[in-house]
DNA sequence: GGCAGACGGTTAGGCGCCTAACGACAATTG
DNA sequence: CAATTGTCGTTAGGCGCCTAACCGTCTGCC
């Protein structure tokens, strides 16, 4: 996340007093988001912190990573497209075409067109971004490892619980924003 | 997050076939890493786009959060210097000073130069920053309000106590890096 | 076959964020 | 009082990410 966050989240009596003037704020609810946002932009920093010892960014990264294949290569040679990249690490066509380049200048994949859909080109690890992936998944799973170290299992199950019914309502949103827009368009 | 998260997340299975070729992968606590990252993400951007239908980026916010008072206007009026406002919201003055132009240009924030130390210069809330704060605040507030609807509060506070536990062992990462490059400085 | 539309990848331009470096000024020191 | 050291805000340059628009290519339908 590129993000920011305020550094000192507010206490919470603070927000109890906020919530006098403004009745539309939860306080319970306001510490969690920003306690969620908060947590997850440190989490991101710190595999952020490592991956850049190598010269990879959390978006070469997810390129990388959907390359190496979705479930741990299911298909052993999975060429893709960028479309697909996108499509797998979230981010749009345009911003792969500008991570490819990267990769490509820095030897980690290669282009190769496509023989059938001359629209098309495939993306492809070769051997020095294999090597470098070898080298860096080590110590980013020991990261996570050691971020979650003080949580026990059943904690952890708990926690992706709770992630978990966050994640399904923010995947309503679609529908609130619409709901919304139309809102706005009949107030003009 | 300007983030990037793998748009399917793996599942557990997959964690745990990966984790037999990489014994430092744990598989639950990864499961964790990237449910919060994903979550979080998801979280930014519901507000996000709320934010936007206002001209208003998550940065601009925390600029105009940050002159609205860190406990809801401590001192009525506080205006602050780029320094602290990039203190508080924990990002660079130099990107501090781009948001600062960006607002000052919308109208919502005006710089005056300090007149004890010239190289000073305090920004504070125009009337039309505080309007479009109180146009977009409650909103806002709704929006967290119906993010976090699913949970009870009971949910709510062991969600806070998972998510601290974790941010604290974040906060712990500067040592963990310096010894790292400090292995790495000794390998060279 | 031919043409409209859909789809692939790239380009152009913008913003947020960063680091590194600058000029102006203040505070500290000999 | 002069020189060093530190701080404040800004600038310059880079990357990631976005949207909008662009070409080249394939495809479906008549």
């Amino acid at each position: 996340m590129p993000l920011l966050m305020l550094k000192d989240l507010p206490r919470y009596e603070c927000l109890l007093e906020a919530a006098r003037e403004y009745p539309d704020l939860d306080p319970s609810a306001t510490e969690v988001f920003l306690n969620l946002l908060r947590t997850g932009d440190e989490a991101f920093r710190v595999t952020e912190d490592h991956l850049a010892q190598h010269d990879i960014t959390h978006g070469r990264f997810g390129v990388l990573m959907a390359l190496w294949g979705n479930c741990h290569r299911e298909g052993r040679e999975t060429p893709l497209g960028p479309a697909e990249i996108a499509e797998r690490t979230g981010v749009t066509r345009a911003t792969v075409t500008g991570l490819v380049d990267t990769l490509e200048r820095a030897g980690f994949v290669a282009r190769t067109p496509h023989s059938d859909d001359r629209r098309m080109t495939s993306v492809a690890l070769t051997l020095a971004g294999e090597a470098v992936l070898a080298k860096i998944l080590p110590e980013h799973f020991r990261q996570m490892a050691w971020l979650m170290g003080t949580l026990t299992e059943s904690e952890r199950k708990a926690f992706v619980q709770l992630l978990t019914k966050v994640m399904a309502r923010a995947a309503e949103r679609p529908v609130a924003v619409a709901e919304e827009l139309a809102v706005a368009a009949a107030r003009v």
